[in-house]
DNA sequence: CCATCTTCCTTCGAAATCGAAGATAAGGCG
DNA sequence: CGCCTTATCTTCGATTTCGAAGGAAGATGG
């Protein structure tokens, strides 16, 4: 699994690569190192050849894959109230996702030491016998240190600041762990479903509002903080004091729990950001109101962000992204703002991953260290 | 010059390794297939070993260095009304460098064919005999095509939109060439002089406002524009329409060119943005209203970019910035409204490279094209 | 249907790379 | 000063990787 040998693994894992031919062009190995190195992967059976792919005018490829007995990858997607948990063999293909319900609040110990023992029932149920689990890895609604694993200054997280979840998680499975920010672990997702982007931004419009950035098809982490934009200050009449202590804080505006107590305080009542949702499908003016005024802040902001990193293309996902009117004056203020030339191409639309778009992103990043 | 051999080479040419050793650890290469390709890169003249350097507890490494007569780069920095221009050798050190008046209203084909002349002119009077050129670089004040070399879209260089740039000065040196944004290579320079950030933004504060991004070590271009963000809307009471055709843009109000106008309706006579910073070191209380308040606007804007990609430190750059109200507005702004995990360790400063900077970004990135 | 082209994959001798062992050259310390 | 430790660099046989040539399998086009 080490050295050139995992870089291989990866690029099938990773759908990069389908045939012998594909895997020299990628690695920069000789064709024939290749099919060397392929025989031995196969004679070890990580790698498996099933059947042929489709020419490209000349000969068929003959299509490779990674074995289904290769390894499983144990992941989950923390929220506030509940957790998606999932089985994924290493290329990445779920074998099983289920959400549970779970309490953040109830502390860092209890809910990692939950985690651990729902990973093992999922196992224990979903597991193919012998395939034995490779890496474990969970999303954390809240800033991550990317270099030690810990949570740091998480807002609505009570207990968890600077706890070492990698730490802990680890000492459950001897295995590589990953411990990644939710929305960071949504855009590595996404990132495997805009396979041309070299650049890209994705939103995670749910009770906060989060965003990860890919740069050159890596995850940019900064120093565990990038892609926040909640606390950016947002021109507007009023003035209201976001929980950072600032003041206008888009969060304090346009995320689901700031639209929710606005709805609520006007006798609508709404207790999830779906409630809202289902509100503006069914027409109801004053939340269809506040959802557009919701994008059309956010895309104020966005407009800065574009200009400046260039994306090649946002996508917007989380739980208040089925609105339409979100996406539709979020793209209505960046195409009319951003220069032409960095919105020539760009495309804005909502996620092509879906619900697991997390749990596909721990994946794909879990492999990194799986197969190093 | 050709692969691994160039790697080697180009880790000693950015200053990376100085030692046989270091090159090992560096390149990944054994010590022993190391040892072998710098025997031969010495053999045919483009390495040379210079004494010793210091030991870390051990013998002490033989120092390399690239023979100064491995070859020159000539780049160019070009302005408004003139240009600097400058001979380096391959590891990037300034032999000569010499600011000349030239005009960019011109045309392309014009400035173009007057800046081969001029290199020509360098490498006459100071390129020493039997050096041979091996490549040319330029930096231009406008967004370039990454992938074309060419000009798109530039305000205040009538003639130049969509001009191949790197085709015309091509056609007279057959050589590798570079043609990028200025504030690009400004960048590109001082990441060189900041070898332990590996995520910068370096501000061009002149007549125009640029910004360069270095992510992860490498230069980020997005589709040619990245980095720009004269174009923000900013929070002002007044309205003042841009260039760009939108309202409030910070060009309008944070530019040299901006800060240029107002005093000259107040009567006081200025020229150049250099004569802006000789107001404010003189006291002029108008002047340095005017410099402060830029130095907010566009730490405002910061503020948002700060909390996006986290960088390690920003750099500011330009002809404005020795005026000391500027950067200290900047870094209030910064400090004061970002999100305390991003300013932890984040350094606000001004340039270490000083005004050669965009040209050492120019050999940086040419060196790339060189060894490749 | 057959010649020709393209692409995919393997074979095999040549060349590059590795890595373990050793030689060389310091600094530190009793 | 002699001895130990650390680090740099070289030697040399074993291993890996390359690349040119060729075989395999399909597309293309008369």
């Amino acid at each position: 699994m080490r050295g050139a040998q995992g870089d291989l693994l990866r690029l099938v894992a990773a759908g990069h690569a389908e045939s012998r031919a594909e895997l020299a062009r990628l690695s920069g190995l000789a064709a024939s190192s290749v099919s060397l190195r392929v025989e031995e992967l196969i004679g070890s059976g990580l790698l498996v050849e099933e059947g042929a792919g489709t020419s490209r005018g000349g000969r068929r490829p003959r299509r490779l894959r990674l074995s289904p007995s290769a390894g499983l990858l144990a992941v989950a997607d923390l929220g506030a109230h509940h957790a998606r948990l999932g089985l994924l063999d290493l290329s990445g293909t779920p074998l099983v996702v289920e959400e549970r319900p779970c309490e953040i609040a109830d502390g860092p110990e209890a809910t990692i030491d939950w985690m651990a023992a729902a990973f093992e029932d999922l196992l224990a149920a979903h597991g193919p016998p012998g395939v034995p689990l490779r890496g474990v890895g969970t999303g954390i609604p809240g800033p991550v240190d990317p270099a030690t694993g810990r949570v740091v200054a998480p807002s609505r997280m009570p207990g968890w600041n600077n706890f070492p979840v990698a730490e802990r998680l680890g000492a459950h499975f001897d295995l590589p762990v990953l411990v990644e920010n939710d929305a960071n672990l949504m855009a590595a997702g996404e990132a495997r479903s805009w396979p041309k982007c070299e650049t890209l931004m994705v939103l995670k419009t749910g009770s906060g509002i989060g965003c990860g950035v890919m740069v050159n098809g890596a995850l940019h982490r900064g120093r565990g903080a990038a892609g926040d934009i909640s606390h950016v200050r947002v021109r507007s009449d009023s003035s209201v004091t976001c929980s950072c202590g600032h003041d206008d804080c888009l969060e304090a505006y346009a995320s689901g729990a700031a639209l929710m107590s606005v709805l609520n305080e006007q006798g609508i009542e709404v207790r999830r950001p779906a409630d809202v949702v289902a509100l503006v499908e069914d027409g109801v003016p004053e939340a269809t109101a506040l959802v557009r005024n919701a994008g059309r802040l956010i895309g104020e902001v966005l407009t800065v962000l574009v200009n400046f990193i260039n994306p090649d293309a946002i996508v917007v996902g989380g739980s208040l992204s089925p609105a339409e009117p979100l996406i539709a004056s979020i793209r209505a203020a960046v195409y009319e703002r951003c220069l032409p030339l960095a919105t020539r191409d760009l495309e804005i639309s909502t996620t092509r991953s879906g619900p697991d778009a997390a749990l596909l992103g721990a994946g794909s990043l879990l492999l990194d260290s799986v197969l190093a």
